[in-house]
DNA sequence: CTGTTAGCGCGTTCAC
DNA sequence: GTGAACGCGCTAACAG
């Protein structure tokens, strides 16, 4: 029924070994042999045997892209522009091609956990772990061992836009700069005037959500110091306890960005700036805005992170952290299939750039509100 | 070095076939022995070796989710959908489960065969393929074959968002109904008294953008036979020529819908609406509008297809057709598991629902535009 | 450059 | 309910 290596190598009057030479490419072989083999080879329509070959060689051609959320551009650019890299090694017909493959985790632990034992249960060639890793102990140590024994597997791992494992069996780390970007979008903030700032923060125990948010913690701190210095007008809303009430968490989504803005400016009704995790969340957070009638930047200013494509296009344009997604996709998918040598020490930090926009202005001058306007309803 | 099923069973004192059984959980064993297998297993940290099973048992666990573009959102919440339909069939521990994998085609015809053919190589369980698909003919016989031939090595087939195709070798087709939703659309539009109705269309020979294209132009047809039959004033602009020049091609991004946008004004300055070929597109038309100093909808309407999330968070909310991606995409998943009957006939046509909001409105009343202000620059 | 020979690790008959 | 043997289809040494 269905036809084997062996049936080729009949047709074409040679081994099966030639024929397997010939597939793979990895060996010296006649032209005029391997003609006849590729000849006889769509004669057949012959279709290499996956499993076949992967259990004889220990290794197969899968390699695993993890991501955190499908749903969301930062992933889906990250790991298309690895799935390319990864797939454009080998031109022509399927053959030293590589099967590159994203796998959704959906930012669950568990999951993350059941990808990789099912990618090393395939015997994967590369792993590419995508965005913010969960940080609960016990998954950092499980993980930590996971990755280890892929790699003793031999089984490229690759991180992306997520920090560093402390056991470090792994290829390559790129690594965003999480905190200094949002460092410089406040020091943005701080610096156009705004001293009460509300931030709408990640999934807590997420890498991402805490270096973003250190960074913004950071920003505002050295601004107090600078004001406490000068002669301290002004420094209300950044001391550390009113950091934490104007901290909300939640999804990277725009629903968390609409609600916790809400309940930010419930909770402090003289916000002047509001900070999202990232550009969705922004974007939810903008809805809110408007819905209570508030003018952006005019009233109350917004900045995202990541800088997706949309953000430019927001009304007004977003004011966010640049992040070379496509650049380190690329470069992940590159250092999983061994064709870029890894930074030194394993690890690079790819830079983060503020893009400053419409969406941020100085603060109102007159005297901040007191009450906030009814809410028009929305969801 | 690497633990094998011997290994286990020699720990756990029984024969390697009952270590598969308890494994495969296929076949009756005593639970005392199924008990010290699973210790064992535990022990040895043992992983089953892929490859050798798929080939020992000519299948896999493998199920591929095939997608034109993943950085697109409205890929990433069908596979998302489907993935989280497949992985959820048993739970605990990764046993049964099965590796639902999202492959990135670019929408690029030989990238499609390339994953098909990777994908049937790996004996694969089943293949998701979402999204419009490619029109010229050579390569859709060529993937009708290549569907058969899946479909014959019992690798079950399914259609997302999708047209039928005509070899019928499918597990079962679950199609958008473009056609109406884009007719839908514009009948809107017609009704709120728009008749020169510019449109960015799609990639061409893409079905998606073809079923789109043709239901507006269905619109447009019954307007003016409308028109024409009530005393015809008003009926400019929905001439067939007029529809042709007043339509431009490109790609399902921003960029085309900004680009596209701007040429459309430039033929016809007394535009008074934009139809996009989807939400991404409707969002760079958007920009165009507003680079140009029109005003949305007062001066020009846009619409978009899909509703997706940000639509609603467009200023003013994009007026759109609604697709229900996540129910799709999660009926595509238990299709393939076999986990739901095929519909009757093999193919279901799934409703796009016109979701009117504030990016459309009445045309202005008085006379239209011939010139149209200078372009403030933008990329 | 090409053929021959052994397994790769597991699922699946069969017997018991 | 369990064990023994065989073979899935291919690649990787070796020879030649």
């Amino acid at each position: 029924m269905t036809v084997t290596l062996a049936d080729v190598a009949a047709r074409a009057r040679v081994s099966p070994a030639t024929v397997s030479r010939v597939l793979n490419g990895n060996y010296p072989v006649a032209t005029s042999t391997r003609e006849r083999v590729l000849r006889a080879v769509d004669e057949l329509d012959y279709v290499l045997n996956g499993p076949a070959s992967s259990l004889a060689a220990a290794t197969s051609d899968l390699v695993g892209i993890l991501v955190n959320d499908i749903a969301d551009p930062f992933f889906g650019i990250l790991a298309g522009a690895a799935q390319t890299a990864i797939g454009e090694g080998t031109s022509g017909r399927a053959g030293g091609e590589k099967l590159a493959v994203v796998c959704n985790t959906g930012g669950c632990p568990e999951r993350e956990l059941t990808y990789l034992t099912l990618l090393q249960r395939q015997r994967a060639a590369a792993v590419v772990l995508t965005g913010g890793a969960p940080e609960d102990p016990d998954h950092l140590t499980a993980m930590a061992a996971k990755l280890g024994k892929l790699s003793d597997a031999g089984t490229a791992v690759v991180l992306c836009g997520r920090p560093p494992v402390s056991g470090g069996a792994v290829t390559a780390t790129l690594a965003f700069d999480n905190r200094g970007g949002g460092r410089r979008l406040t020091e943005h903030l701080v610096s156009l005037g705004h001293r009460r700032i509300g931030y709408v923060a990640g999934p807590t125990e997420r890498t991402t959500t805490r270096h973003r948010l250190e960074g913004h913690r950071a920003a505002l701190e050295a601004a107090r110091a600078a004001d406490a210095a000068s002669g301290g007008a002004g420094a209300a809303g950044s001391a550390p306890e009113d950091q934490e009430r104007l901290t909300i968490h939640g999804l990277y989504d725009r629903r968390s960005g609409y609600d916790a803005t809400l309940e930010l400016l419930r909770r402090d009704p003289g916000l002047t700036a509001v900070v999202a995790a990232n550009d969705t969340v922004a974007l939810g957070a903008c809805a809110a805005l408007r819905d209570l009638g508030l003018r952006i930047p005019e009233d109350v200013s917004v900045a995202g992170f990541d800088d997706l494509p949309f953000a430019v296009d927001a009304v007004p344009a977003l004011t966010t952290v640049r992040l070379p997604l496509h650049e380190a996709g690329v470069r992940a998918g590159r250092l999983a299939m061994g064709r870029e040598a890894p930074p030194p020490g394993g690890i690079a930090t790819i830079g983060a750039e503020l893009m400053a926009r419409a969406s941020t202005a100085p603060p109102r001058k007159d005297s901040p509100r007191t009450t906030i306007p009814i809410s028009s309803g929305c969801g």
